[in-house]
DNA sequence: AATGAATGAGAGTTCATTCAT
DNA sequence: TATGAATGAACTCTCATTCAT
């Protein structure tokens, strides 16, 4: 697509990598702050306290910094998500504790959040990517689930999106937008629509 | 100084009527193909077929057309699910109509899709509002469902947000991304989901 | 210069008058709150409660009207200068109540007092036609005393634009910045200075 | 939205400096010959011959470098007269000498003296500020020349402002309007005025 | 590696003016 | 006489990117 040499991210000197972190780390705030278009390189470059030349010795464009952004973000967090699932008993646990760990973690870096949902309007590519890697994530244990017999053989990947799509929300609607903290309640309801369903219980 | 009065919304003629439409139908079709920041006024007057400045005739901001739009969207989208629901024999029943609905419509504009989306970068508030005044309509629906004892009282706004977000993201992968209807198969999974959720029903 | 017609003065009926009376009137306070620069022809007719078009019903450009303002303003400020001064027992005291009419015909309208001003950036020809027909006046008076042997055979022009200067300048700072009126005390410093000088007399 | 940070007033190169001298030059000419408002941006790079976005290096705005101008050809002024009346032997013959030195420099630079009048209409506070700093000179040469007993102790800012627009009118209506100098005849019936008074002796 | 001056295309927006009704 | 829709040139200002130092 771009025919843009990525700027050269081998042979950085110390000195060279810690610019470019500051570089990264004063994107994520400003993204954060004003959304991708409304961020200016300047913004960035004053914030990182560099000259604004100095950002295009280390990214090619405005898009790569954002690019780069949002694949830590998926990676790391999937990380810490896979990280707490291990520690789980039973598939059921193991989703409870994905759960908890993408809140928790969403809550230590809101403005990422956001930043996220931007890829909407600036990579289309990228916002699918995005998905499909935590997709992905839900896919594989959820299978183990169902071979194991504790979950019902649904098709894979819609309820891997369903999933996926709940924590979504539910954190846009509590970490994001209130800056709380899922409430245990509406943490407890949304666990038991998936795991035990809507419909009440036939009494006998 | 200029005290950004919203463009005469009074005394309009029927060709002045005419216009306005000629640019939000305009204005969908270019926010859809280029995104609402790579889109330009110009972009949107041209496919229009009237002259530039003919735009701040009628709209005062390049926002204020986008904001239109989605609300627009919103109404005409709620308006669809719930004469779909009105025909359903149980809540069960209800529901599945309101998502056929939602996916039904979705399909007559995609474009209207993305837009939406976009109001994460453009504008917050109006994120907000869309989704709150979507879910506002599910709570009513599951509050009737719960009342009658067909649903169990879970946390209502949870809830609500869970089945929208479901719908959200499946109409994405499958409408919007891939451009065909969510298959029969991805339905009935959310549905079975939704409605007894992801555990195997303990076996006597 | 301009080959621009001026809108049909003549023939208008009674109720064309009045429109155009409603649109000198709007115009004067249009451009004393904004300026010529930053009014526009929308806050004129706004302001006068007609169409935009009906405007170059009665103006063929957005300078006509302001040019017609400043020539009023001249004329009548002159006529009641000129009415003032009839009453005059002694060539200086027909001088003290030219000045006198003119701070009190000032103080009536300081809203126009703002906009003959800015015929220096609108207008110069016309900026310079306004002084010189207020400088005209002077010398004419002037003129008299003279021969009158009351004052002293100074060089007329110079005498004329240095007492419409000490006008001017008093009233925009008393009358113009402050709100108010030009300080008895002010004034008779102002009388004592034209009419006896600077210098403190011999003392014998 | 944006906090309008005045354009980089540090860190100035000294080619930065350079060209934000070719700027104030080419504003001054082009305000000159356009007035404040017909003149574009546009006019100014070209006469400067940068790039239209260069000028926003260096200033924040259009107003910002008229300001600018405005304030200098103040402080010059004041500077070039002080130091003239420095020589005087006498508190009239200083004040002749302010005025002299007022007519000298204002005609080496004939534009300015136009620009200046047009902050009537660009920014009334500039236009204040500017008469106001001029008055306060005389008031304060005024003062001594009272304080000596040479001159009357009238009223010190309604005399200063007297002189001051004297000057003003004089130095307009010879040097901007004719492109003369103040003929002498002209300039000594303007100090007998001043220091004599227009009201013919009595004779003894 | 770092700087900051320079660029110029392009954006949103304004508005005097025209004209069909 | 009055209307208001339409126009399009012109404006100020922004900013990603380049490049000489």
């Amino acid at each position: 697509m771009s025919e843009k040499v990525e700027a050269q991210t081998l042979k950085l000197t110390k000195k060279g990598l810690e610019t470019r972190n500051k570089l990264l780390r004063a994107a994520e705030k400003v993204f954060a702050e004003k959304g991708f278009y409304e961020a200016s390189i300047v913004n960035i470059t004053q914030e990182a306290n560099v000259a604004n030349g100095t950002y295009y010795n280390y990214f090619a464009t405005k898009k790569e910094i954002f690019d780069e952004l949002i694949r830590d973000y998926n990676r790391n967090l999937r990380h810490a998500i896979k990280k707490e699932m291990e520690k789980a008993t039973s598939h059921e646990d193991a989703q409870r504790r994905g759960f908890k760990a993408f809140f928790d973690w969403a809550k230590t870096r809101p403005d990422l959040y956001n930043i996220v949902q931007q890829a909407v309007v600036v990579d289309q590519e990228l916002y699918r990517w995005y998905y499909q890697k935590i997709a992905a994530g839900f896919v594989k244990s959820l299978t183990r689930g169902i071979n194991d017999g504790e979950f019902k053989p649904l098709d894979l990947e819609t309820v891997a999106y369903s999933l996926m799509s709940i924590g979504q929300f539910l954190g846009m609607r509590w970490i994001y937008w209130e800056g709380k903290d899922v409430p245990e309640e509406a943490f407890e309801a949304a666990m038991t629509l998936i795991f035990d369903g809507l419909k009440q219980k036939d009494e006998g």
